[in-house]
DNA sequence: ACCCAGGGTGACG
DNA sequence: CGTCACCATGGG
């Protein structure tokens, strides 16, 4: 079935191809096909009207998994504000945060680490299809990102053998810790604070990538994670500023909205190719 | 060929 | 507490 939904300051291609989700594929011009918590669909955009071609009517899961209930022009509102924070948002309007599923987003960001995004689309897809399920639907077949339980299964030597290299050992560890009974789920309920110091107990997982489990997944709208982008980003903004006292300030400006504002940030370094400019 | 990437770990001070 | 060499890989 298709659906149409209604949406406002959203753009689909921006949102699932600014690097905050891995497995988003471009089928043909403007068409994406994507697969989470188990769920495939066919989107596409017409203007303001987003279109899903999924197998059942899953219309408010995807509603919420685009993030699609809040307006993001009280976000925009707040960078235009300042005039360094406003020259992001032609690049970056529209784009909003992914509501992920915890364990696929924990492992695809300790793969994200030192890494580029397109080798880590490519890692992700094929532990997908090593060690995930199968199935067809839309007449086509695709591989859900493995559960805990599946992953954990996997050696070291097989997970080398796809290309992972050293964060094979972070993947296994990980994979275990949630396999053998850390329950992931609870995170939902606990604050921010809270789930940066839980996540950071797993292998392979900093601030940074705890960041972005916390927003890209839980839903942590305070959550900033600073890669090389954003870090060069904050020292634009606040020439004078250590990355700490940066962080402290933007994170104070922007409350709930502060991980959407680095999405926009980070979105608008990498077009700009910011720092790069020597 | 060389540089770089949504950084983390472990050792050392 | 902060710093820093090292880490595999392959796309640009």
């Amino acid at each position: 079935m298709i659906a149409t939904i209604e949406t406002d300051c959203f753009d689909l291609a921006k949102t699932v191809q600014c690097a905050q989700a891995f497995r988003w594929k471009q089928e043909e011009e403007g068409r994406f096909f994507g697969v989470a918590f188990g769920h495939p669909v066919l989107a596409w955009q017409e203007g303001d009207q987003l279109f899903l071609d999924m197998p059942s009517d899953q219309e408010a899961f995807w509603t919420s998994y685009f993030d699609l209930s809040r307006n993001y022009y009280d976000l925009e509102k707040l960078l235009s504000n300042n005039e360094q924070t406003a020259a992001c948002i032609p690049y970056s309007t529209g784009i909003h945060l992914l509501k992920q599923e915890p364990f696929e987003t924990l492992i695809s960001f300790i793969i994200s680490a030192n890494n580029h995004f397109s080798r880590i689309c490519g890692l992700v897809e094929k532990i997908s299809w090593r060690y995930g399920e199968h199935k067809e639907t839309l007449g086509k077949e695709f591989a859900v990102f493995p559960t805990p339980q599946q992953l954990a299964l996997a050696t070291e030597e097989d997970l080398r053998g796809l290309g992972i290299g050293y964060r094979a050992e972070y993947i296994l560890k990980s994979s275990k810790k949630v396999a053998e009974g850390f329950d992931l789920f609870t995170l939902y309920n606990q604050s921010y604070a809270e789930t940066m110091k839980e996540l950071q107990t797993f292998s392979g997982v900093g601030p940074k990538v705890a960041n972005c489990i916390a927003l890209f997944a839980f839903g942590f709208g305070e959550a900033f994670p600073v890669d090389v982008w954003v870090k060069r980003v904050l020292e634009h903004l606040y020439p004078t500023y250590s990355t700490a006292e940066a962080l402290q300030s933007v994170q104070k400006i922007y409350g709930s909205w502060a991980g959407a504002a680095q999405q926009y940030l980070f979105h608008y370094a990498r077009m700009i190719g910011l720092g790069k400019e020597k």
